[in-house]
RNA sequence: GCACUCAUAGCUCAGCUGGAUAGAGCAUCGCCCUUCUAAGGCGAGGGUCUUAGGUUCGAAUCCUAAUGGGUGUACCA
């Protein structure tokens, strides 16, 4: 239920019978229970171009709101908030109707866009590490929450496969084979390291890597079967990754950087032709106003740049894939080479002016000193491991716990070791840095995902000791259902607030919010205890069913698993 | 040097398109299990929202400056 937009409507409505002007009218969250449950606060400002009372407009508003629906009472306060109460009947006409929704009383946004989300972009040389968590799953919740309210959403796994580097893992992994050596690449960093030694041993060997890359990129047949199976071998490591993350990324979404190699020609034309870039030292430079430093788009030598690829994959998406908006869910520290590349884009016409270009920045991964965490340190942690840990550790905790076969137990673990590890990203807001810490990220205390997997467990547990139909209406019986009626009923703002903002840490707020106001709805009113009456009974079902279906929703969109049973 | 970004409780963080007494979790100290899962609930203590100015009826929120972190800055991605 946009229940925002509603009372804008019955706002507005008053503020003209009133014959008051405005041209915006925003409403709030009350900010305590006892100023009710929104507010509208735009009064003041009205006050102030009328130059009238504010207490007296608001007076003349509060006269004008119907108070026979929604909205059960309204009020004045302070020096002109105004206060609203919405209706407890209404509430519980909503909410049982939501209880046949699947869509959990979250309609589709009104102006459906095609957007493409470009996220995760695992090197293809390296094995995954913690570093990449944020983009993926910062992405893939993004992805999944766009295409949840209505919008066309186009992933795209901007794999980095091409560069100087390959010619030197394929001509080691041509040697390894022709030895005889057809084991897998299990491990890339090893690989990656061995391949390193031979390439410094052997003055040979480093000749014939160089000579690949200059084969694979002249698209010579054996070079780029060797480069192909290569990249597949990688790929397959990180699909491993995807599939432990719970993550919707599959090889239809790979567009990888060599994908756009043979456009790049053309991006140096285009902007050649537009006179946006210059030759400077030998090098294809474009001087952006307010910037010292040009941005490089073809080296002195010929070769292209990473900027260069990307104007190329812009144009790509904005003009074959005709996205309308388009997000780079790509580290914070990025965000001067997306702002520079963004305004060539549209500069040189190679992006319609009306389409969305929007760097999704986050905070880098810190470790537990603050200090980044290095790439080529022996200390990178494998994100496989991590991910392998975070359920060891998961198993290990409810191991004594209810009673669990050993099926349902891994099972259980599996969902609860993974959502730690992503409801830990996730819940930061993301353009903050984010301290990488083992018992933070597996504590199941406090705001984490363990704490709305057992609200949802204990919500199960209720209707498997009901064991019987659950029919009836909603009735709202006091303060606390009210609030939790009100809060569910929040979703679709919060939902819609997420994906303006790109902010996967709204949602978990507002699940925890939840979550805690149905754990003391929980407290205070028993349900299946003797002596409740069958109707308020059926009602309090009603009403954790529905909360279970908001978290089940909302945690999906996140990502993460729940379970039945804890 | 220049640019960007951040600074809120002992710790980790919300809140920031200006609104009422600045909120959570962890940690500390109490209380509540013969009662639907106590991995829960209730309560207490803990704050010059880095500092100094400014804008205004009103500033943690907007502006300016200072201080202190972080990041980026010509041929890596």
């Amino acid at each position: 239920m946009k229940i925002k937009s509603e009372l804008s409507k019955i706002i507005e409505k008053a503020l003209n019978s009133a014959n008051i002007q405005a041209n915006e009218i925003v409403i709030s969250d009350a900010t305590k229970p006892e100023f009710g449950d929104y507010q509208f606060n735009g009064v003041m400002r009205l006050a102030k171009e009328l130059k009238r009372n504010p207490r007296e407009i608001a007076s003349e508003v509060v006269e004008h709101i119907d108070t026979t629906g929604m909205v059960s009472k309204v009020e004045v306060a302070g020096p002109g908030f105004i206060n609203i109460w919405l209706n407890n009947e209404w509430l519980a006409k909503v909410t049982t109707e939501t209880l046949d929704d699947k869509r959990v009383g979250v309609g589709f946004v009104e102006n459906p866009k095609r957007v493409v989300v470009d996220y995760s972009g695992p090197n293809m040389a390296k094995q995954m590490h913690v570093g990449h968590l944020r983009s993926t799953i910062i992405g893939d919740t993004l992805a999944t929450l766009f295409e949840f309210l209505g919008d066309e959403v186009i992933r795209q796994n901007h794999i980095g496969d091409w560069g100087t580097q390959f010619g030197m893992l394929i001509a080691y992994l041509e040697e390894q084979n022709t030895d005889g050596n057809t084991q897998e690449l299990k491990d890339l960093e090893q690989f990656y390291k061995d391949a390193k030694v031979r390439f410094d041993e052997s003055e040979e060997f480093a000749n014939k890597a160089r000579e690949y890359v200059v084969k694979i990129q002249s698209g010579d047949e054996h070079c780029l079967e060797l480069w192909q199976s290569f990249i597949n071998a990688s790929l397959g490591h990180c699909e491993e990754v995807y599939k432990k993350l719970n993550v919707n990324l599959t090889r239809n979404d790979v567009r990888a950087e060599s994908f756009y190699n043979d456009q790049l020609p053309k991006i140096i034309e285009t902007l050649k032709e537009k006179n946006i870039s210059t030759t400077s030292n030998g090098a294809e430079c474009v001087f952006l106003e307010g910037d010292e430093n040009p941005i490089i788009v073809q080296k002195s030598d010929g070769g292209f740049l990473y900027a260069t690829t990307d104007l190329a994959a812009l144009y790509f998406r904005a003009n074959v894939l005709k996205a309308k908006r388009i997000c780079y869910v790509v580290d914070a520290r990025q965000a001067q080479h997306f702002k520079q590349v963004f305004a060539i884009a549209k500069m040189a016409g190679l992006v319609d002016e009306d389409v969305i270009l929007e760097h999704i920045g986050f905070g880098t991964m810190m470790d537990k000193g603050g200090k980044p965490f290095k790439t080529r340190d022996g200390g990178v942690i494998k994100l496989v491991d991590l991910l392998d840990e975070a359920v060891v550790r998961a198993k290990d905790a409810i191991k004594d716990r209810d009673v669990h076969s050993e099926e349902e137990l891994n099972s259980v673990a599996r969902a609860i070791g993974i959502g730690a590890v992503k409801y830990a990203d996730l819940s930061i807001s993301r353009e903050s840095n984010y301290i990488f810490n083992w018992d933070k990220m597996l504590s199941f205390e406090g705001n984490t995902s363990l704490y709305m997997q057992y609200a949802y467990a204990r919500i199960q547990s209720i209707l498997r000791k009901h064991n019987a139909e659950v029919s009836g209406k909603i009735i709202i019986g006091d303060e606390i259902e009210h609030r939790l009626a009100v809060m569910l009923l929040k979703f679709e703002d919060t939902l819609i607030k997420a994906s303006i903002e790109a902010t996967p840490h709204t949602i978990t707020s507002y699940l925890y919010e939840l979550v805690t106001l149905f754990m003391k709805f929980y407290e205070q009113n028993p349900i299946l205890k003797d002596g409740i009456e069958n109707e308020v009974k059926m009602s309090r079902l009603q009403l954790s069913i529905l909360t279970g279906a908001v978290i089940k929703k909302g945690l999906e969109i996140l990502g993460i698993e729940v379970v039945e049973k804890i």
